[in-house]
DNA sequence: TTGTGTTTTATTGCCTCC
DNA sequence: GGAGGCAATAAAACACAA
């Protein structure tokens, strides 16, 4: 059984590899690189029929050297260990692979740039998920911050009727006292003097208290926030752990890690430096 | 078997860098 | 101006449901 790699090696086949890329890695580039002409044009290989055709020794015999074919599943491991440990090629890298694999330089080059594109989309997907996580629970919380304040206002509102009901039934117990010792103003002073002290110490056995300052009742701040603490809604501004998707072998690398870095501290930077990834 | 969606390999044109 | 990268795209291979 001959290696599917092996059509490479052969002289034959490597013809056909010339046939469709060209005499070399930068024969179709822009600028030194010469287009396509029309007769090259027209020898585009088809791929393979199957993958059972990758290990069919007959295919490789019987099929025209125009045929295209797709990467060997060696070849595409050693494309994908070469990318994971640098995901750019320098053109001695590239000559080195292109050899070991019995490919045109060419070939890598572009095995290379499409495995980047593959790399980005998954990336960007990864970026998407992140961001939404984030977004899902800041808007968890924000439901949750408006239902307190709703919950909060209406006992501010509560209070201050109780308030209101307390002041009247005071001025009411004033002015009948008033009436009944009209002519001993000396007496109505220190009654009523009493009675407000009386209410003054009555009301002050919790952090806020209510006070009349002519102006209506006002929460007092006893240091306590009127808003829930940040201890009361951890994680607020943090997005969701982030865990390792799919296969795990890639990155968490972000294209907007900046944004995200303060808020998710479990979020993976990668060593930019080309560490490197592989997802299978 | 066939229609359809996805993946892979390769081309093209434009851009940037040296 | 050449080399190489990237986005967009073509087209064949592949996978899979009906």
């Amino acid at each position: 059984m001959m290696e599917p790699g092996r059509i490479f090696f052969d002289p034959s086949a490597c013809h056909a590899n010339m046939l469709f890329l060209g005499n070399g890695d930068s024969a179709f580039r822009g600028g030194g690189r010469s287009m396509m002409s029309i007769e090259e044009t027209s020898k585009r290989r088809p791929f393979f029929s199957s993958s059972d055709d990758l290990y069919d020794e007959s295919y490789y015999d019987d099929q025209s050297p125009e045929k295209k074919r797709r990467l060997t599943p060696d070849q595409v491991h050693m494309l994908e260990k070469s990318f994971e440990t640098e995901n750019k090629l320098e053109p001695e890298r590239k000559t080195q692979l292109a050899k070991k694999l019995g490919l045109q330089p060419r070939q890598v080059a572009v095995w290379f740039q499409n495995r980047r594109a593959r790399w980005k989309t998954k990336q960007l997907e990864r970026d998407y998920d992140v961001l939404k996580s984030s977004y899902d629970a800041l808007l968890s919380n924000y439901d949750t911050l408006v239902k307190e304040n709703d919950k909060l206002k209406s006992e501010v509102v509560s209070l201050t009727e109780k308030v209101e009901v307390k002041e009247e039934e005071e001025n009411k117990e004033v002015d009948e006292l008033g009436v009944e010792n009209m002519g001993n103003v000396s007496g109505g002073v220190l009654l009523m003097s009493n009675k407000i002290e009386d209410g003054l110490s009555s009301g002050s056995g919790g952090s806020s208290a209510v006070v009349d300052d002519h102006d209506g009742p006002q929460l007092v701040d006893s240091g306590d926030s009127y808003f829930p603490s940040d201890h009361e809604y951890p994680g607020c501004m943090a997005a969701v752990d982030q865990s390792e998707e799919d296969d795990g072998s890639d990155d968490g690398r972000s294209y907007f890690s900046n944004v995200l870095v303060a808020a998710d501290d479990h979020q993976q930077e990668e060593p930019m430096g080309m560490g490197w990834w592989v997802w299978s």
